[in-house]
DNA sequence: TTGATTCTTTTCCGCCGTCAATGAAAGAAA
DNA sequence: TTTCTTTCATTGACGGCGGAAAAGAATCAA
């Protein structure tokens, strides 16, 4: 068995160097000049901060010289060399595992998935430490240290504590999951709610870049809801937070899980679609693929299932956007495959819904890949290897 | 007329000494290890933060020598001198206006109240400089400078800037009003949005202290609602959060001003009861008043509007509550009049609509004094003169 | 070559907060 | 009474971070 590889430390010991480096992550290429206004710092402080990356290589001065202004000395634009350290981001599902191999800017450059063995801790353990191999063994092959591993799983996560508290897809309870797969791996491991992870991916990587507030809403199996808030990502006191999924939009809808009647979820999720458009058609229906190509194939009940669900959003991103004011929100999930048949309905249900500014709230979709939770995972980790604030500022 | 009072500015220029002084001044009295300890600074940094705030008057030893735990020596406990500075906070509704004059501890010395001469910005200025005058010849008698006046409005107000960027009630769009009341009064001035203020209010004096999330519920005239995130007051990206009067609790309700059936508002609102209450009972009820008053003598078409209402409010807080997950939630405002007509409604459908560990939150009712709001502003100039991050952190 | 302009680095300095040692105020033990 | 122990508070030295200002570097224009 290979020599547990051991991992280095991030060269940010200043929370400005911090801050310096996840602006160049986030923003791209950009000059010591542009770092210092985005960052609020002096010119000299970026000089300082900047060095030991450089020399550390994560950072390296690119020669782009792009459309310069013509009169004084021309800018260096320095970037983050994506290639000089890789991660791992493993999502478990309540029936795969997916796992994907990704450089310091979160591009993907392995994917994997496996069927879920069983359900019961001890059996996915050993599935993901042996999907994680894989992947390390694939690292090997680009020369480079993968310096540590972030894990998704939906419910109720401690990141801080690196346990899982509750899991009800995986019947999970108070799992010491980070200690865990530390010690099946020997790499530092950051555990969080899946959502939460894709929100961390979207607001380092994606369309939350440079904004403090905002919210990422998926759909597909469950409605979830990731914010960001001044900045940060919204854990809640207990744990849980972005429950969007049980927001009530009609009392007298579809009785839910959760023991209510009309929950988003029990509208917009895939099994409620699924079971609505049985009910509309009459035909067996197994599962979202069928009733997407029902719908698309015209049938009038299924499409007006869709149109119902995609009221449901829309009025669920509302009541988001009329409590906390976000600039944006993201619309992702596997139910955006069926978004033609309802993105109107979402759109015209927030601009009804959304009470007075709140509706310059900025919609945006965006597809989501089967890899994109693990993605999420992997930018957990890299969070956590960069070390800036938990669930770090924009 | 007096010659302008010049106001002084607080001695705390470090980040750590503003923490202190807001540590001692929401946590009453304490030892200086005690401040160490909460603030997460050595005992070092403490004694020469504390040093210049007693030198200035603002901190003073205390001598209670209570309960100690008879070895070694014994702590000093340090509190805020509330005499030392006072400030004005002046609220303006739909139709009156309220002022209160407060020491550094927000505690109400003086209460004013005048009726709204009219809704157009000039007379409400000249009506609010008189009555800050008045309190200010108040304060001479105190012998203390006032330092700073608060002014909430409700509606979309930008507290950075000082303006009023839409107030509704008022009718006024994109008022000046900071610099516009400085100019008449010579002293600085907070604006901000009246929910917000009143959510200061609690977070630095009141049941939020100590609390990083939690969010505050006002019933009345409208139903709002202030979140305090990651320790701060969310204001939103767009100068609107906590828009919970237009969660849609029924779509098939009552029709509300927002152009949607069934928001909260529409339900629980005083206006809204008072309008069910007619409905219910075909008597001519003309306000709140009355409409409690029917209710119990034990009408029961009005006590059933009343419990609808604190359905709504529970369902309405659960909303929050399942989106942010904050600690505690603070229910006040004049509607708390009836709270004993919907206290057992509200718990149970709060209880029934929040998922998982958001139902661990804490509800917490708050009898709302008409003067409260005008305490908020004060907070909020307080918050202002002390110059800790602009909605500081709890 | 000199100058103008703009980006970057260097050098110096101030400031803040920690560390470690010292001082202070009690009660307990001798 | 004296000394010890314990805990709280203060002092002074130290180190690190970030800013200001001046110097250096790279380019084009005259």
């Amino acid at each position: 068995m290979r020599s547990t590889p051991r991992t280095e430390a991030f060269p940010a010991h200043t929370p400005a160097a911090a801050q310096i480096f996840t602006t160049v992550l986030s923003h791209g290429p950009l000059t010591r000049s542009d770092m210092a206004a985005r960052a609020g710092l002096s010119a000299a402080a970026v000089t300082k901060a900047v060095r030991p990356l450089i020399e550390a290589g994560y950072l390296v001065e690119e020669a782009g010289d792009e459309a310069r202004p013509a009169l004084g000395r021309p800018a260096n634009s320095v970037r983050v060399d994506g290639g000089r350290a890789l991660f791992i981001g493993v999502k478990v599902t309540g029936d795969e595992i997916i796992a994907v191999l990704t450089d310091l800017c979160c591009r993907i450059r392995v994917a994997r998935h496996v069927p879920l063995p069983a359900r019961e801790p001890q059996p996915v353990l050993t599935a993901v430490a042996d999907l994680v191999h894989e992947l390390l063994a694939e690292a090997d092959g680009f020369g480079v240290q993968v310096q540590g591993i972030g894990v998704a799983v939906s419910g109720d996560v401690d990141r801080a504590a690196g346990e899982v508290r509750l899991s009800p897809f995986l019947e999970w309870r108070d799992l010491p999951l980070a200690e865990l797969v530390e010690m099946t791996t020997g790499l530092p491991v950051t555990v969080d709610n899946d959502v939460r992870a894709l929100t961390v991916a979207e607001q380092w990587f994606g369309a939350g870049v440079g904004l403090s507030d905002f919210a990422v809403v998926t759909v597909g199996a469950g409605i979830g809801c990731g914010l960001v808030v001044h900045g940060k990502v919204v854990s809640g006191a207990h744990g849980v937070a972005g429950e969007i999924g049980h927001v009530v939009i009609d009392p007298t809808g579809p009785l839910c899980h959760c023991g209510n009647r009309g929950c988003a979820e029990a509208i917009a999720a895939d099994p409620a679609i699924v079971a609505a458009v049985r009910d509309a058609t009459g035909l067996p229906v197994a599962d979202a693929a069928q009733a997407l190509e029902l719908a698309r194939r015209g049938d009038p009940g299924a499409r007006e299932v869709y149109a119902r669900a995609g009221d449901a959003i829309g009025r669920a991103i509302a009541t988001v956007a009329n409590l906390m004011g976000p600039e944006r929100v993201i619309i992702s999930g596997e139910g955006l495959a069926a978004y033609d048949l309802f993105a109107e309905q979402i759109r015209d249900a927030f601009a009804a819904s959304a009470f007075g500014t709140a509706a310059r709230c900025d919609l945006l979709t965006r597809p989501l890949l089967f890899d994109e939770w693990a993605r999420g995972a992997a930018a957990t980790a890299i969070q956590s290897f960069i070390g800036g604030p938990p669930h770090g500022t924009g």
